[in-house]
Parts: structure tokens; C-alpha cells; sequence
DNA sequence: ACTGCGTCCTGGGGGC
DNA sequence: TGCCCCCAGGACGCAG
């Protein structure tokens, strides 16, 4: 599934591949790809013709392109995609071919395609309007202004270990321009305003403890911060040596520090590896698969001995989803 | 205001 | 062999 790892995987796939190139036409062929659109197909369509790609941007799972008019005008639109659990963005160098799961064609000038394709269309896009926001919305880090290092539009922040990782183009008022469905959602782990001992980390700590929830509830918010799924949330809690259950006004914020640490690090080294596929639903634009899964401890891996204590671990359905856990090394709190 | 649950979707796999 | 049910889960809308 498609969490932070794998969308900035595709996001850096298309950088590399649309960056600078025009639309020339485009085809819906199951208008649920575009349920978000006002209008319908017929005006994803007619908004799409004629832009070129200026920029690819993610935040969490959200990913976008900023779009510039024909007349060479501001980027005032965006088109976003979210992959949802099977959604792929994949990029063709030539016209023509099929797929089971093509929704949506997207031809360019130079004859190169975007194919969004998608088994079980719970992923969308849509070409909707770009909001400058002062703080990234509810969810956002409400800080100082990070300054002009932060100031240029679209510009690869480098992440060390993994490679560049933009985060929306950053205003002078120290916000975003964000399209607009992307308003609520929450500054990512790999965001430099939410880096270990900043104080955009310190304000995410203390609003993940001001809610009362289980903590992987907290974990999967996507306004508190964005980007984790169910796969990266039981692999931080399995790291931290925390439960899932364990309710969010208990925790004492150095043991939330250690689980915010734990998350940035597993997703880090998760891009590092080009994401994790279990098949076919997940690759990079050039139809690739990442290589992660073998190197997850808990996800997937009921009846397996923990990699760390050897105890069985465990899989319980838990918000309709399932939770992976050791039962050894992840203690059940006493009180629920 | 805040929390939690139902809903959408499709193909693969297991059981009988 | 065929059929049916279960499973995967991100984000949103709504109920309480």
C-alpha cells in the first residue's frame, strides 16, 4: 500500500520524467478516478489541456503537480493525485499500449504518457486550486519563519540518507501553498519543520498527547502529521517497543519522542530501498518494485518469531484493519 | 469539540 | 472444478 516511502518514490519518478513537459490530451476512462472533481471528467479534462508541469510536490501520501497556464501565467492550479491502497502513476515514453486498470490518460507534447492506474480505485485525481496557508492548516506547524532556505519554490530539500525531498513551495510567512484538498493535512516526518528537535517536532508531540486515543489511532491521523499507513504505524510501534492500545494522555513525551523518532527512521530507510511492494499494486513509475518488505519485523508477519526476542508475533484486527505486534516486547497497557 | 465507525472497491486465495 | 466468502485499508462523512 501506498504510504509515505512509496508516494516520494513515485513523486521523484515523475520529477525526473514530466518536469517541463505539456499536456496535450487526456482521457477518464472510469470517472470514480475523478469522483473528486468539480465538474466531472469533461472539466478535469478541459483544465489539464495546455499546462505545462512546473514542479512535483508531495506532502504525506499526497502528491501534485503545479501546473503553469498556456500564456506561461502563475502556477495557479494543481493536479493531485492520491493513490489511495492500489493506485500507480506510471510514466510511458510512447503513445498507445493498454492495462487492466487504466483509469486516466495523460498525454504529453512530446508523445510521453501518464498513465494513472488503479485495481481498486480507492486513489483519485483531481485539478483543484492552490491555497497559500500560513501555518499548513489545523494540522500544520505553527512555527517561526524557517527563512530564505526555505523560501524557494519547489526546491529539493536534501534528507540525509534519502534523496531530495521537497515539501510544497514555502511562503515568506513560513506556511504553504497547498492545493486545496491538501489544506487539513498534516506536515510530514521527513519535513524539515518536523525534524528532531525542532520546535515544529516539540509542538507535534504535545498535540498527539492532548487527544485521548490509541496510539496507533494518533499514529494514522493524518491532520496530527501525515504519511503513515498501516504498515509503517506497526513497524514504529514495534521499534518503540510500544503497544497500540496504549491510549495517547497516558504517554510521557519522551517515549513519544522515541516513537516519532522511530517512524521517521523506518520510513527513511523504507525510501532508501524504494518502498515496499508485497506485488504488483505498488511500484515506481517505471513499473519497478521496491524491496522493503524484506525487511520488515512485524507487518505481514503473524506466527513468525520477533526479529528482536523471538516470541511469536501476533496479528489482532483493530480498526477494521489488522495490527501486527510482539507480544513480548509490545505490552499490553493494564488499563484501556 | 472530539472520537470512532461505516463505506467505498476489486482480485486473489482459501475452504468446501 | 466451481463457487462463495473473506481479506487488503486510506480518507471521508456522519453519528453520538
Amino acid at each position: 500500500m501506498p504510504e509515505l516511502p512509496e508516494v516520494e518514490t513515485v513523486r521523484a519518478g515523475l520529477a525526473a520524467h514530466v518536469r517541463g513537459r505539456t499536456i496535450t490530451a487526456v482521457t477518464v476512462y472510469r470517472d470514480r478516478a475523478v469522483r473528486r472533481q468539480a465538474g466531472g471528467a469533461t472539466q478535469f479534462e478541459s483544465m489539464l489541456i495546455g499546462r505545462t508541469i512546473t514542479a512535483v510536490v508531495r506532502r504525506g501520501k499526497f502528491c501534485w503537480l503545479l501546473l503553469s497556464g498556456p500564456d506561461g501565467a502563475g502556477e495557479d492550479y494543481a493536479l493531485l493525485a492520491h493513490l489511495g491502497m492500489s493506485g500507480q502513476l506510471l510514466v510511458r515514453a510512447a503513445p498507445g499500449g493498454e492495462h487492466p486498470h487504466l483509469r486516466i490518460r495523460i498525454s504529453m507534447h512530446d508523445d510521453g504518457e501518464v498513465w494513472f492506474v488503479d485495481q481498486r480505485t480507492f486513489g483519485y485525481l483531481t485539478v483543484d486550486d492552490l491555497i497559500p496557508t500560513r501555518d499548513g492548516g489545523p494540522g500544520g506547524f505553527a512555527g517561526p519563519d524557517p527563512g530564505p532556505g526555505q523560501s524557494a519554490p519547489s526546491a529539493a530539500v536534501p534528507i540525509t540518507p534519502g534523496p531530495g525531498v521537497p515539501h510544497g513551495r514555502q511562503t515568506a510567512a513560513a506556511g504553504s501553498v497547498l492545493p486545496r484538498p491538501v489544506v487539513h493535512i498534516g506536515r510530514d516526518l521527513l519535513d524539515p519543520l518536523l525534524a528532531p528537535g525542532t520546535p515544529g517536532r516539540a509542538g507535534l508531540n504535545r498535540r498527539l498527547r492532548l487527544g485521548r486515543r490509541d496510539l496507533k489511532r494518533a499514529l494514522l491521523d493524518q491532520e496530527l502529521t501525515s504519511g503513515i499507513g498501516n504498515i509503517y504505524a506497526d513497524e514504529a510501534l514495534w521499534r518503540a517497543r510500544l503497544h497500540y492500545q496504549r491510549r495517547t494522555d497516558r504517554l510521557r513525551p519522551a517515549v513519544v519522542d522515541e516513537l516519532l523518532d522511530a517512524a521517521t527512521e523506518v520510513m527513511r530507510e523504507a525510501l532508501v530501498a524504494g518502498g515496499t511492494s508485497f506485488d504488483a499494486l505498488y511500484v515506481n513509475v517505471d513499473g519497478t518494485a521496491g524491496y522493503f518488505d524484506r525487511a520488515l519485523a512485524v507487518y505481514g508477519r503473524a506466527g513468525q518469531p520477533c526479529p528482536r526476542c523471538g516470541a511469536i508475533i501476533v496479528r489482532e484486527a483493530f480498526m477494521n484493519r489488522s495490527s501486527y505486534f510482539c507480544p513480548r516486547c509490545q505490552r499490553r497497557p493494564r488499563r484501556l
